[in-house]
DNA sequence: GTTGAAAAGAGCATACA
DNA sequence: TGTATGCTCTTTTCAAC
């Protein structure tokens, strides 16, 4: 897939908003074309791996889940991307960044029920073989679904 | 809502795997209830806003934002969620985790096209009146949709 | 709180431009 | 590639358990 196009785009956004409910006719009607080319194009983001999936936003406090941490670690360079395979196993860990820049390059994000996940979680990054630089925890995560995909094109409301 | 029983985890736990494509029916085979009480739950479930939406999960890379960024900034705790509301309209911002503990207590994650993104958005946010530790750019971001809830009931495969 | 049935609507696959 | 049609499945609504 080389590039998007407006189309693509305004399909993008309206996904954002509703990536469960939002039917090909809405989003037609949206960016003004057929239901039909909205699933193939929608098809196509997802071939090539630019769509990965469709996640519910979980408010994990409300539903009993009322630790989220964030793990701010160091990897060797060379091992990083292995050990994030690993990461990723830990159970309590939903999502791991890779940074580019800085020294302090992996970021985890968990949760979990009890502060016995916090030691849990810290002892079975540790094992994996990163140092952890901080431990803290989450207050409040505001997601703001990206939508700057073609504003032009497909305006709310 | 008082608190989420294994019918509630089953269906949240199949709603990770695939927010868009999964159906009711689906869901009620895999939790043993009808397709029906599947569709009360997920109201109630969205009600509480135990689930506030859903949303594809994008690769910014190939949908040519080639620049994730993470920002990790110390906002005066009285202020802070004062500040996030505004943090949150900055363009390009798709994330932001305000930290109970540790003094870098503001984290944003933001996406754009090329350096000026960069140059940008640490200008809104330092206007904004937060002071910034450290801006890092992003080499991968791994999502693991939390698949913990009902684990027993709704085996995966 | 859960279930089942009828009506409306959406999705998929095929064929066509 | 983008678009239109027919068939199937899902969702919705409402009444009943």
């Amino acid at each position: 897939m080389r590039e998007l196009d407006d189309v693509d785009r305004g399909i993008l956004h309206v996904l954002q908003a509703d990536a469960r409910g939002a039917t090909a006719a809405e989003m037609g009607d949206r960016v003004g074309v057929s239901p039909s080319t909205v699933r193939n194009r929608i098809g196509r983001l997802e071939e090539a791996d630019i769509v990965r999936g469709y996640h519910p936003d979980i408010d994990y406090e409300r539903a009993g889940y009322q630790l989220q941490m964030m793990l701010l670690c160091r990897a060797p360079v060379s091992e990083r991307s292995a050990l994030v395979e690993n990461i990723m196993r830990v159970h309590g860990v939903v999502a791991v960044r890779e940074m580019l820049t800085g020294t302090v390059n992996v970021h985890i994000e968990a949760v979990g029920e009890s502060s016995d996940a916090v030691d849990r979680i810290t002892g079975e990054v540790t094992r994996l073989g990163l140092e952890i630089e901080s431990v803290d925890l989450v207050k409040r995560v505001h997601v703001r679904p990206f939508n700057h995909f073609g504003e032009l094109r497909a305006e709310d409301g």
